[in-house]
DNA sequence: CTGGCGCTTCGAGCGCACTCGAAGTCAAGC
DNA sequence: GCTTGACTTCGAGTGCGCTCGAAGCGCCAG
């Protein structure tokens, strides 16, 4: 009935289960060429999740909420995988997408503010029929 | 040669070099039920902007980049075309907006402080290697 | 009066990021 | 040994928000 969790890692159910994503968007995600390494199997197949793998996929899901592209992701991924020596160009990457959720917070901020105008006017509107 | 802006109009090109949108994405976006009122006509079926539009049209722009999904957009405009007497409903939808702006941009501000981290960590170890 | 541009409508197409369904396999419980 | 159910792969489908192309018309310059 249950699947047994493989010595030291979890099955795609219990890793959908800690990192929030659907064991749809796991495999998407490791057919896409996002994950490291490819995940372990079982003897019959079977996915298996360790920590490092997890750990992977939470820093996989800041950089896409954050609005990072797949591409890019896949892109910083490749970079992580062929090993030492290109740490500067995995910083540039990052830093460069820093400097564009930057952008993006003060643009959404600023947007942000001129809705709170109008939500400003509907109220003091509301108050003055009241009154 | 050049299309005569109508008198107390812009054309659609004129509105979209205001604006910032795409010809193709003002004709849309009044096909799609987002305008207040159906944009103006010359004599010859071309599309005529008042400046009434086009605050609309920026409103527009700050909702949607803000997030907020363009069937919602179309839900403020029915409220503001719709006339006097639900200004309750539409202080409702910007404020449930906001919240969710507000949600969003904390969510965005802690991934980006994890991702801060990392920079930091590349940083140093390149600063090591440099030693 | 003709060439060409910028507008018109309509509908199809695209890129992104999932999301889902079908058909099959495998290990465990009864 | 048969059923059950979580897993496997593969490929197709979905929703959103544009984006583009085709075919046609009207106005003005030459």
């Amino acid at each position: 009935m249950t699947v047994i969790a493989p010595p030291q890692g979890l099955t795609i159910a219990e890793a959908s289960e800690r990192t929030g994503l659907t064991t749809h968007t796991l495999r998407y995600y490791e057919r896409d060429g996002l994950m490291l390494r490819g995940v372990g199997r079982t003897s019959s197949g079977h996915r298996v999740y360790t920590e490092r793998d997890l750990t992977w996929v939470r820093m996989l899901t800041r950089l896409r909420a954050t609005g990072m592209p797949i591409r890019e992701v896949k892109a910083y991924a490749a970079l992580c995988r062929s090993g030492d020596g290109n740490e500067t160009e995995r910083l540039a990457l990052l830093q460069n997408h820093r400097a564009r959720v930057l952008a993006q917070l003060a643009e959404v901020t600023e947007h942000l503010g001129a809705i709170d105008n109008k939500i400003g006017i509907y109220q003091s509107a509301l108050e003055r029929a009241d009154a």
